[in-house]
DNA sequence: CGTAGACATGACTGCGCAATCATACAGGAC
DNA sequence: GTCCTGTATGATTGCGCAGTCATGTCTACG
């Protein structure tokens, strides 16, 4: 291939040896100074410097990772949604990823695509990733393709096949546990579940931290009501739990649920908190301004995202050092105004609230 | 560099000779048959695709990189929040992307990190992209930098140098003064605007819709308040704007604020729609179940991402055809319960409406 | 029957960089 | 001085693929 002027006649974009050829040394010596490499004198090390900002000069990538063998880059699956909880974890995980030099790659998932995890990590091992991050991972599909890079799995234990596996979780299951305990010991009877899609580790998860609590506080276990993690899904959910007079408490796997859940019980008659309390999960950024404001579990994304990367490139870069134990992050419970004690629990059920004027901490909002 | 041992013992990954060997051709032949080019026998081409899958062969992005000169990726800026916009362009973005066989890198700014475009955009070109997508830009820091890669800037204009600019937008600001014009015939006698950041387009956009709007109805133009996109900007200037009895109906400049204002407005004592009504910009997942259901706009993310991508595809693949004109999306007023005539307006002012059973359209949930 | 053209394939080369090895020179140990 | 070790640099090579060009085979048509 011959390089081909380019369009605007503007010169072409310089290489290394130009840079070279500039300072006065060879091309390999460039090599060194712009990847930090020892024995190169200070003179030299200014003179590149100082030859590669005056021609603009940028290393080509391609070429650094054919040579290398590695990229530089990890690749993260992600659900293709534009839901808070997903799409906190990319954002965090950009972040992290470019802190520690690396450059990201994103693969979507579509919702109810089987193979979809699949097909997304075949796409990224294609783009020749140094490593994966699984996000928020559902269980179809993984394990039957064959990844030969580490890989870091969010928010789930590690059933995965790979040469490395590491995993981050937040303890999701525990506060799902702490959210029960919350309801239970406002005097409910027993608190019911509006789970998130079962293939999800997540809602497995807090399903079974729920299932935990109930059991702990010898606490019947109703029926659970499963839905897809959308405001309609938790809509149609309440719809039918409002037809059960009984219910007084709820615990949905994610805030939106939440949120039509309410909307179904405030237009069943059913007023929020105080003929049932409803408790949600994420903290997204409106959950303190809705109405009622939303009593709910803000998790560390960040910190759970930087800890779990931090592991995936010590993986990735020095394979034998043995990897430090992994403490899973603390989860916050923040109590708002959609929780209280039951109608006709222990303490006497309240009179009608109009419009709280008290609403919960309104801080985690950008 | 001598190829590695791999740590598990296990086979070190096909090359394309490989390949061409088990298929008893040449290795450019099986370069000819993965890139689908003319000039092969169906027996090769069937011979090397079984030899390809039989080694589980995965072409090497690099060397084909640089080989090629284009790396058949595309990088994109965008807003480093989960906020539901932003987020809602990524994931088309890269659905879209990868429609077209091409692969995704991404690169946020931090909100008000001045020079973060810059630096992203710095980030995607060292990757060697072959083009840029700016996602919901602001205008700081950019055209300083020298892009020498085609770039599509999506809703907004094209205040850009680069070697070539395609745009892609909705039609925001017309959809502004829909809104504005929904609320003017309503009966209210103008309409506050809570707007966004203005260093961003799209809330300028939205700003100088609503402004046009009330100029053609010769309304009154009350003062703009200025919110941070949040649910807690909403909420602060929603106390603000509650303290004015004479404000009728707002206009949010995006849907997490506009809840926050009517948080604000209820606390205030002042019922929504029937005191005041609230329309807000995006129509969020949750938009169609808080309470009141909001009136909002929806946004055709995924069509302006398609077309635009298309145009900007096109760019980078032919250089020299001639871009077809550029149609804005349409956008779509979602009339929902938290819009109404004003309490002294033309149709009487309603009794307290207690809960609303009916809530707008709720579909466009996942 | 000869040759132009379309078709089919392979040999060779180079993309831009980092890895490897070779080289050169300094200073200290003996 | 000789040897060694540490430091600093350059020459050469090859990563795996696609571009270029050469070569061969087959058909069509004058």
């Amino acid at each position: 291939m011959t390089r081909l002027a380019r369009p605007g006649g503007s010169p072409p974009t310089p290489r290394s040896v130009d840079v070279a050829r500039l300072a006065g040394v060879s091309q390999k010596t460039v090599s060194r100074v712009l990847n930090d490499e020892p024995y190169v004198s200070a003179d030299v090390r200014r003179r590149v410097l100082d030859a590669a900002a005056e021609l603009g000069y940028r290393r080509n990538q391609a070429a650094r990772a054919l040579a290398s063998g590695r990229t530089r880059s990890i690749g993260v699956v992600t659900l293709g949604s534009a839901l808070y909880g997903p799409a906190s974890w990319l954002m965090g995980i950009e972040r992290a990823v470019r802190e520690v030099g690396y450059t990201l790659r994103v693969a979507t998932t579509i919702e109810g695509d089987p193979g979809g995890i699949a097909s997304a990590l075949a796409s990224l091992l294609d783009q020749g990733v140094d490593g994966v991050i699984i996000s928020e991972p559902i269980d179809e599909g993984v394990g039957l393709i064959s990844v030969d890079v580490p890989v870091l799995v969010l928010g789930a234990p590690p059933t995965f096949s790979a040469p490395q596996v590491v995993t981050a979780r937040v303890g999701a299951g525990r506060l799902a546990r702490a959210v029960t305990d919350h309801l239970l010991e406002l005097g409910h009877a027993t608190v019911h579940h509006l789970a998130g899609p079962q293939q999800w580790y997540s809602a497995r998860d807090r399903l079974a931290g729920w299932r935990e609590a109930l059991r702990a506080h010898g606490a019947d276990e109703p029926p659970v009501v499963e839905g897809d993690w959308s405001a309609a899904s938790g809509y149609a959910a309440g719809r039918e739990l409002a037809r059960d007079g009984s219910v007084t408490a709820v615990f949905a796997a994610n805030d939106d649920m939440a949120i039509g859940l309410i909307r179904a019980q405030l237009e069943a008659g059913r007023r929020v908190p105080a003929d049932i309390s409803v408790v949600g999960f994420d903290d997204i950024p409106v959950a303190a301004y809705v109405t009622p404001p939303l009593t709910t579990v803000r998790q560390p994304f960040d910190a759970a995202v930087r800890q779990g990367l931090a592991l995936l490139v010590q993986v990735i870069e020095k394979p034998d050092v043995e990897l430090p134990p992994v403490a899973d992050q603390p989860v916050e419970l923040v109590v708002r105004a959609s929780t209280a004690p039951p109608p006709q629990g222990p303490s006497p059920g309240r009179g009608r609230r109009a419009i709280p004027h008290a609403h919960g901490d309104p801080n985690g909002q950008p």
